[in-house]
DNA sequence: CGTGAAATCACGTTCGC
DNA sequence: GCGAACGTGATTTCACG
């Protein structure tokens, strides 16, 4: 279907994982392409949807976001889970929810104000049906954190 | 130190998380104001570090990455922590890497090419000193993954 | 597909309020 | 601190290779 990326394609989207501004003459010297060819390359990129968004991130710890954690969670019986994947979206503290392999049938990555809108949020999600258990790890603190991904080790995108 | 931010910051802040790209008269047209006070705005957001990066997000399943996992390590002794986090640092299929409270010590999110590529991170890491064991839950599917924080709970950051 | 030139539009600065 | 106007530079469009 989609046909492969070459290198140029390769820089420019490492290039927009770092800087998702970038500007479009910038581009161009670094692949030593012309404005319009950089132009017509991220407009195809995004158009195949292989740039999904581009995204600010803000500094959590510099709002009111004091506590990460990793929620498992456990779904009892499968016709549960639509209506929790429901849920989930409705709940903006909650930034991850997938379904894992071992144990806990779903892992969620919380960011939320302090111990009691924790707390709150808990009891809120082991209220849905179908929810048995939860178990939490809270972050202390973070050593790395981006959504960058490794792309010079892959070649074609489907 | 640095003041609160109106409702008009907190917009396009919010704006922002969505449309990395977002124009300046596109924003200003949305919060009612003029051009240069929404570029000021977005300079002193900056300057503040509340924003701290804009990204360009990329769809992992198209490319090679069928893998995602979360894997506890466990690092005993101290001493050896800085060192982990030094080559944690230096894999870039680690996405993530926070110490938690709980069973193990540090979490790591990963996404990688394939069950031999994961097997060959996992006992590169493994090899390291002062980590004893780690365990893995690969995700099936994910329903839920984004870097954006609820502010309309915030109010001052500090 | 890539390039170069022209038109359009966005951006940063300066000014007056 | 905000809005209006100007000058600069980025983005798009188009004709052509």
């Amino acid at each position: 279907m989609g046909k492969g990326l070459d290198e140029t394609d390769l820089t420019i989207l490492k290039h927009l994982q770092k800087e998702g501004r970038a500007q479009r003459n910038q581009l161009a010297e670094i692949v030593h392409l012309s404005v319009p060819s950089v132009s017509e390359r991220m407009r195809k990129l995004e158009e195949k949807e292989l740039i999904t968004e581009y995204r600010a991130i803000l500094d959590a710890k510099r709002f009111k976001f004091d506590i990460t954690a990793f929620v498992f969670v456990e779904v009892d019986g499968s016709e549960n889970y639509p209506r929790f994947i429901e849920q989930i979206q409705q709940e903006p503290e909650v930034l991850e929810c997938h379904s894992i392999t071992g144990d806990g049938s779903h892992i969620l990555k919380i960011r939320t104000e302090n111990t009691d809108s924790f707390e709150k949020l808990l009891s809120r999600i082991q209220s849905w049906d179908g929810v048995s258990k939860s178990r939490s790890n809270v972050v202390l603190s973070s050593f790395k954190e981006t959504t960058e991904l490794p792309i010079e080790k892959t070649i074609d995108p489907k």
